[in-house]
DNA sequence: TTTTATTGTAACTCTTGACATTACATCAAA
DNA sequence: TTTGATGTAATGTCAAGAGTTACAATAAAA
């Protein structure tokens, strides 16, 4: 099982969009010559940054530019803003609930692995944008 | 995107595994009982976790046990037994090698990523199927 | 030796999500 | 009004998870 890429082509869109800003106007098309995908794979994303405030998007005219600093943007915004957000683990729905191990099976994993879920967010969170561009260079 | 039931249903069946050792025979009937799901669920979880040294399965007389004490059996053990390890992200496998952010998006968010699964990992590392019999009491 | 309960395993279906692609209406500036 | 983009719907393909049926293999007990 594996988060699927649209993480990373985020990551991508947005860090081609800071870095060719003053050389090329961003569209869509020009970012999916970046990252190798169809360029409606690319609009779709374009949509979900812009929904949580990261990006502007010239509709018409076209052009995507960020609306925050790189500095202002962590991995953790940009995994909120393309993945649904939901727990980390599918738990089995069913349980016997008159069994002491199915009543409390449920309660017992939420809490334990919302933890895990946590903890992985808080490290997503610490890395910015900015440091990803300066690991271009 | 979400991990599959398996751990969950995983660590469900140690529980119950350690719980009812000394009452029942811990069949996969048995223990299909308490997660609510088909037997065969169960008895290809119960092949991971045996490949994994977790537990031993009778065959033929049936009955599982497990094969170390709860305080030495954690949740990454049972995750590394039932999920293919692989990247927590599918990253796109064709970006355009001849655009500098293109040519270095996958190094940088391998290694980026990578570390932060480590950290998901320390912290389950540190969850042992004790602590969650613990929980049950 | 035969019966019995159980495991091991293959085969099949159903459903869902990711990803790719085509198509076209909408939009805003030149 | 032309032009180049975006927004968005529809469709197809593929892979994985989960459920189910079926049955051979196994090992203990009768």
């Amino acid at each position: 099982m594996q988060f699927s890429s649209r993480l990373p082509i985020a990551v991508h869109t947005l860090l081609v969009t800071e870095f060719f800003k003053d050389q090329f106007k961003i569209t869509s098309d020009f970012i999916a010559g970046s990252v190798g995908v169809n360029p409606v794979i690319i609009r779709n994303i374009l949509i979900q940054l812009k929904n949580a405030d990261l990006i502007e998007v010239a509709a018409g005219v076209g052009g995507a530019k960020l609306k925050k600093s790189p500095e202002e943007i962590s991995l953790l915004d940009i995994f909120n803003a393309v993945e649904v957000n939901e727990k980390l683990f599918h738990i089995h729905e069913h349980p016997n609930f008159n069994c002491p191990v199915g009543k409390n099976i449920q309660s017992i994993l939420n809490k334990n692995l919302d933890n895990v879920k946590k903890t992985a967010e808080r490290e997503l969170d610490k890395i910015t944008l900015q440091s990803l561009l300066n690991n271009l260079r």
